[in-house]
Formats: structure tokens, C-alpha cells, sequence
DNA sequence: CGTATTCACTGACTCGCAGTCATTTGAATA
DNA sequence: TATTCAAATGACTGCGAGTCAGTGAATACG
């Protein structure tokens, strides 16, 4: 008699049903001025339920946020099985980055939202280091493909991968950070384009990691685009 | 008879007086986990005097953020008044800032928690456009000095010297708040010294807008220091 | 000098929300 | 049909931001 399996599977579905609710309430609140009540009508659920299942509303939000880390896994994951040498690998995921934001925009936005000291108080361990585990598989992913580039020749020596990634990382985030936020004030009140200054950034933080070598199959590459 | 001049006085003062107790508290507590009834008993006054004075806790925290922002405009003044040359200011600026970073610590952090939509929406028209204000006279002061390298052909032509502003503060602000936040997770579970990482990429981005006779300029200097 | 007026200040209050827990419900089992 | 027990409920607690009617001291006025 399956009845313990199944009820385990009830479960789990309402953890996703609770998830599922949540994230159409952060969403469009936010951490801030979602109140757990919402979320719980939204789940057609009672508040003390939701409780039954997540302990706190910062360990709903971060439950959130691991959706939004397996989708930029699998688009990762994805690009980069679509490559065939490692500088497109390299390039592609620059790309699947980018369209992640484009497509995306609600989950960025949660995970620099989170970026904080003070709001991780109130996450449970357990939570947080499930968090941390979907973090470090995209981090694993792009920090191969750069120390494949270094053992290509195709990326410096003299640097750490690791170090380049979070270079790049860094850069990468607070430009997307400032084209989320205040696109319109750099457009208007100082005529910048944000998102050429991102193209030229990457260009440039990508030459400035590269060999000689790497530079030169980079400009081939750029000069003869897929399409 | 200068009655009315001395309460003007006075309420500048008590203005102050609740400025200084909430910075305490803030730099203790942070945003979130500040109270207004902490600020008024550090302030020695009752939670309704503070309201009296500002609109909302937001408020109140922008009204310290702002000391930060002219501390750090007049670090920025000092150094760059001091430097003879264009180069020098640049370098001298970048090395202010790290400063800054060193020794207001809590400021930092406060500039960088309220990098958010959400924290803003409780902060009041008026506070937010003096706090801008404050902000955009670093910001003068900066591209200022980087418009000047262009016109002296130390940096590179083509590149907008406001663009190049923003790449060099997002890149420097990203890896400084993770130098803060994540200092002990990089160096221990990846063996990265991001102090060194930081470094290199100042360098890396500063020679990236340089021209080739700024890059000439910008070795010698470094090989001959002051020191 | 005594009275009226102003105004900074107070703190008890409201309101909204995260989180709790005694009670209820209903499905599985005997 | 009766019993058991986990899942679900929602009224309740505690806390903190923001409010406002009331107080008293300083100032202006007669």
C-alpha cells in the first residue's frame, strides 16, 4: 500500500505549490511589501500552512531564488553544450548571461536583492546552504571553462581562473545592476547608452584575460559571426 | 530681538544632534534591524521629536548617508588638490576611494544598501533629491579629472570619459562589496586574495582606457614611486 | 506683572505584519 | 462505525513604524 509514498509526493507538490504562489507575489511586491497573508491566498492556503512548510518568509524567498538558479544552470548548461570550441563556450555564456537578464529580469533582480548581510539573518541554515549549493553549479560551470581557456593557451597564465571569474562576474553584475535601475537616468541625464558601455566592457575584459593567441581567434571569431 | 534666529539655530542643531544617534545606530544595527524608539533614546528625545524632524526612518538614513558622501567628497578634494598632474589625480583618487573603503567602513556599506527600488520607495521626494545632489558632486569631481586625461590625450579618445566612469565605479564598487561581505569565504574555500584581485584589475581597466603614451606615462610612474 | 499664544515635545495609541499554537478536519486504519 | 493522527486552520501575540491629542515652557501681549 503506496499511501506514505504518496502522501510524500502531496507534499512536495504543495511545497511547489507554495513557491509557485510565492513567486508570482515577490514577484510583483518584492521581499519587502509581499506580506505572507497574500502569499498564502494566492496558494489558497492559510498563512500557519505556508509556515508548516518553509520557516520563515526569507527561506520562501531564497526557495524562490533556486528556481531562478536552476534556470540559469540549464541555459548555461545548454549554450555550452551547443559549443565547440572553448573561446565560443566562453562567448556563449557571456550571451546566455545577458539573456538571462533580458528574459529573466524578476529573478535577477532577487538574487541582488539578496546580496545582503542583514536580510540573511533571519534565513535558516538548512536553506541557506541548499542556496549556496545551486550557486556554486553555475560558479563550477564558468570557472571550468575559463581554466580550460588557460590550458588552451587560449586565456593568460599568469592569472587565476577563479580570479578571472570574478573579475568578470563583478563587472559584469554591477553594469546589469545599473542598466536595471537607472537606464533611464543615464540616458537622459548623461546621454550614456548603457548597454553599448556593457558590450565594450565585456570586449574589453575579455582581451584583457586573453594571450596573444586567444586575442587573435577572438577578433577571427568576432569578424565572422554565425550569422 | 533674534529670537526667531536662535530657534532656526537650535533646530539645526537638534537636526544634528539626531543625525549623530542615528548614525550610532544605524552603524550598529543597519536599516533593518535599527528601531526609531533606539534612535530616540540614543538621541534622548521621544520617537514623536524624531518624526517632528524626519519623515520617515528612510529619511532619516539618507540624512546619514549624506555625511558619508561628503566625507568621502572631501577625501576625493583633498587628494586630488594635492596631485600635480592629471595622471596623478586619477591615480590618486583610486587609491582615496580604497581609503575611504579602509576607514568608513559603514558608510560604504550604507551607500551600497540602499542601491535598491524597494528601500526607496519610503524615502520622501526632497530627501532624495539632496541626497542626489550629494552624490552627483563626487561624481562631477570624478569625471571631471577623467574628461581632463582625455583632453591631455592620456586616455583614449574614443571612449566617452562618463562611460568610462561608470565602468570603473561598478567594477571597483562590486569587488570592494565583495571584499566586505565574502572576504573570508574567497580567501578560505577558493584561496583567492581579492585585496591582490582588485589590484590587478584597477590596473587592468585603467590601462584599458588609457592611450599608448598615457600607458607609457602610467609605467614610469609606477616604477618610480614617491616613496 | 499677569494672561494669552505659540510651539517643541511627549508617549500612549493605531495599524499592519511575521510568526505561533490550540483547535478542527478528514482521510487512513482497525 | 469508531479511532487515530497528520495536515490545515485562523485567532492570537509581539513588535515596530508612524500618528496625534495633550502638556508645559518660553515668548508675546495688554
Amino acid at each position: 500500500m503506496g499511501t506514505h509514498e504518496r502522501k510524500e509526493r502531496e507534499k512536495e507538490q504543495r511545497r511547489e505549490e507554495i513557491v509557485n504562489a510565492a513567486t508570482k507575489v515577490f514577484f510583483e511586491k518584492g521581499l519587502q511589501n509581499a506580506t505572507m497573508d497574500e502569499i498564502a491566498e494566492a496558494a489558497e492556503l492559510s498563512k500557519g500552512t505556508i509556515y508548516l512548510y518553509y520557516k520563515s518568509k526569507e527561506d520562501l524567498y531564497l526557495a524562490v531564488m533556486n528556481v531562478g538558479s536552476t534556470i540559469l544552470f540549464d541555459m548555461f548548461d545548454n549554450a555550452v553544450a551547443k559549443a565547440p570550441s572553448t573561446l565560443e563556450r566562453l562567448l556563449i555564456l557571456a550571451d546566455s548571461y545577458k539573456e538571462f537578464f533580458a528574459q529573466h529580469r524578476n529573478y535577477f533582480r532577487m538574487f541582488h536583492f539578496l546580496q545582503n548581510q542583514q536580510l540573511h539573518k533571519q534565513v535558516s541554515p538548512e536553506m541557506r546552504e541548499i542556496s549556496q549549493l545551486h550557486q556554486q553549479r553555475v560558479w563550477d560551470l564558468a570557472v571550468g571553462i575559463l581554466r580550460r581557456g588557460v590550458e588552451e593557451g587560449l586565456l593568460r597564465r599568469d592569472v587565476d581562473p577563479a580570479e578571472m571569474a570574478v573579475v568578470l562576474w563583478s563587472a559584469t553584475n554591477s553594469l546589469l545592476m545599473q542598466i536595471d535601475y537607472q537606464y533611464e537616468h543615464w540616458k537622459h541625464s548623461l546621454g550614456i547608452d548603457m548597454e553599448r558601455v556593457l558590450r565594450h566592457s565585456t570586449n574589453l575584459l575579455l582581451e584583457a584575460i586573453m594571450t596573444e593567441a586567444g586575442r587573435a581567434q577572438y577578433r577571427r571569431h568576432v569578424a565572422v559571426p554565425v550569422a
